[in-house]
DNA sequence: GCCCTACCTGTACAAAAGTACAATGTAAGC
DNA sequence: GCTTACATTGTACTTTTGTACAGGTAGGGC
């Protein structure tokens, strides 16, 4: 199986060499049509540094050619990711995904699969569905909270300070602090960024969460 | 990988095991608890002789174990797919699939990937598209941004730190924190929390966007 | 040439955020 | 009574984040 990258840039080059040794990386999709055909292949398009108009566009023709198609965003786009699937990829994932989360793309797509981040998976139900029972998992690593920890941790998800969480709740920065501390290790997270993120329900890719 | 295929009547046993030549079948959800729950695997749920009602509970509580669940129908019924996607089976497919399609299932939906006949994948889609665009926008404020301010927007709103920042752009942590003082002036809001959740699209309490 | 913008960087400082170590009070369960 | 989990706060400290002020470069438009 054959992996290529198509991308104008090669910012990213030793990343997916890192997910794919045997990956080829070219800057334009006419260069696919080039490369021996024979054998299955996937094109992973880099879509972060296009020109919105662009994307859609790309991706149509390179799904065109019959190989399954991964769109690799640095902006996650609910309404163009599905715009994108449309099109006719099979993959929508973050430009930056970890080298054995894209192995694991790879797998899906090259199988018939569909991928996307769990979050959109979601997003996409909700909306297709006509009901709305939503009796599904948020995060289920919230459960290891505390009460008084799951407040404070809804607070910072939602961008409030240390010191507006400690008036809301009436109790000391101090305390906060202590709280915070916690929910980071229980969540493994390191900041309260990647804490409101976590809440949200949002994947940081960077880290491997 | 252990396959475990859940049905109240063991008619299509040896079409599963020709799937999988180590499969296990049983009748009970119940019995799934008392196999070694050590490595990996992936419930296969036989819906088609049991009661609708019955179904997404069961489907329900499969997702409630952790591994991988796919629903297998009798007679395939678009909105009860969505359904029971959303209830949280990864996979979708008929009772009576074909071996070789039934090990491409496990394949995807065991590496996180979605599965569903290709039809209902256009269904889904088209349902979506129409749906998302109205309920979704974007984020328009983001346009304000430099493209190298964009590029430093994403980072942080996926968690990463300035020093990362810095190491992936290959610039001063110093020009990032300009990048992100610029960035923070244009989106009106006070710190990387907020921008990360402007950035995902996530409402803050007290800076009402 | 001049102006403007985007981009980059430095020093210095202020303000948060986060950690280490320690302690108290309280309520629930065995 | 004892243990355990939870909530609370303190002092002191390190790290990160964010701002103020001040520059320097490169490219495009006039």
């Amino acid at each position: 199986m054959v992996r290529i990258f198509i991308c104008s840039l090669g910012r990213l080059r030793e990343r997916w060499v890192l997910a794919f040794p045997d990956a080829h990386i070219v800057s334009l999709l006419t260069e696919v049509a080039e490369q021996p055909s024979g054998g299955a292949r996937s094109l992973w398009l880099d879509l972060s540094s296009m020109h919105r108009d662009l994307r859609l566009e790309l991706v149509t023709a390179a799904a065109s050619i019959g190989s399954p198609v991964v769109a690799m965003m640095g902006v996650p786009d609910e309404a163009e990711a599905f715009a994108l699937l449309q099109a006719g990829a099979q993959g929508y994932c973050h430009v930056k995904a970890a080298p054995e989360q894209l192995r694991e793309i790879a797998t899906v797509v090259e199988h018939g699969g569909l991928w996307m981040p769990p979050n959109l998976v979601q997003r996409f139900l909700a909306v297709s569905t006509r009901v709305i029972p939503s009796s599904m998992p948020e995060v289920p690593e919230l459960n290891q909270l505390t009460p008084r920890e799951l407040m404070v941790a809804e607070q910072v998800a939602h961008g409030a300070s240390n010191r507006e969480i400690a008036l809301a709740l009436k109790i000391t920065e101090r305390t906060v602090k202590a709280h915070i501390s916690a929910i980071f290790d229980k969540l493994g997270v390191r900041d309260r960024v990647q804490l409101a993120l976590k809440v949200n329900n949002i994947p940081t890719y960077n880290t491997l969460n």
